[in-house]
DNA sequence: TATTGATCATAT
DNA sequence: ATATGATCAATA
């Protein structure tokens, strides 16, 4: 079993491979790059994504670029409960807080990141052992000009409190498809922002995420599941 | 019980 | 340090 794979051509061999790997538990898959399931996920929260970026040849790594440099597509894996409906959101980016506002929307982070993903459901189910959870089929989107002009307007919005030296107020609860939440290794973790006076101040790394109802939406549009 | 806020591991 | 991969777990 091959341990290196390489990056796939075209976006129609990357979803080829990503198809090939629909209903596969995760046990089995792991065992073909070399990897053990562990026995849950609260100490390997990336193992799924990881396992995926491995399996299907990604090369981003950890860079501030697409998984598939070369095809522009972004992988993400979906955690999906018995129904396939997806089970958390989805983070997107960090976001810059020191210094938001020197960028438009289409040349953010955001768009860079949604512009083409690649989104591949993963069973997620916290009772399920990690090694039996399944693969679903995975799904090649962009998104429409209907979802690209809600994700602007949260995005401008949120990146004007940000931006406007707000970032203590901005919680989980604004935006309609995109949120803004703590993106940390810990509750200790600061970064550099500014408050309303444009005083430096230190604050809680942040970043961008795509509420599970969004995703739900995305899958729901394609595959008319129940 | 759905959601927000907190947290864990690894790469560069 | 800060990006990536996310899910956990306390809260409302």
């Amino acid at each position: 079993m091959p341990v290196f794979v390489a990056p796939p051509a075209s976006e129609a061999e990357l979803v080829s491979r990503a198809e090939q790997l629909a209903g596969e538990p995760l046990g089995v898959l792991a065992a073909r790059v070399g990897w053990e399931a562990p026995a849950d996920l609260r100490r390997h929260k990336g193992f799924t994504g990881q396992l995926m970026e491995r399996l299907l040849g990604a090369t981003g790594g950890s860079r501030a670029v697409a998984d598939f440099p070369e095809l522009g597509v972004e992988l993400k894996t979906l955690p999906v409960d018995a129904r396939g409906v997806p089970s958390e959101s989805t983070f997107v980016t960090s976001i810059p807080l020191g210094e938001i506002g020197d960028v438009e929307f289409e040349q953010s982070r955001v768009v860079r990141k949604l512009s083409r993903v690649l989104w591949v459901p993963v069973e997620g189910t916290r009772s399920l052992p990690v090694a039996e959870r399944r693969v679903g089929t995975p799904l090649i989107w962009s998104p429409s000009a209907e979802e690209l002009s809600v994700l602007r307007s949260d995005w401008e919005s949120l990146c004007l409190l940000i931006a406007q030296g707000q970032v203590e107020s901005v919680t989980g609860h604004l935006g309609r498809y995109l949120q803004v939440r703590p993106k940390a290794r810990d509750g200790s973790a600061r970064r550099v922002a500014y408050d309303e006076d444009g005083a430096r101040l230190l604050a809680n790394p942040r970043g961008f995420y795509l509420r599970a109802r969004f995703t739900q939406q995305i899958l729901a549009r394609h595959f008319r599941l129940g």
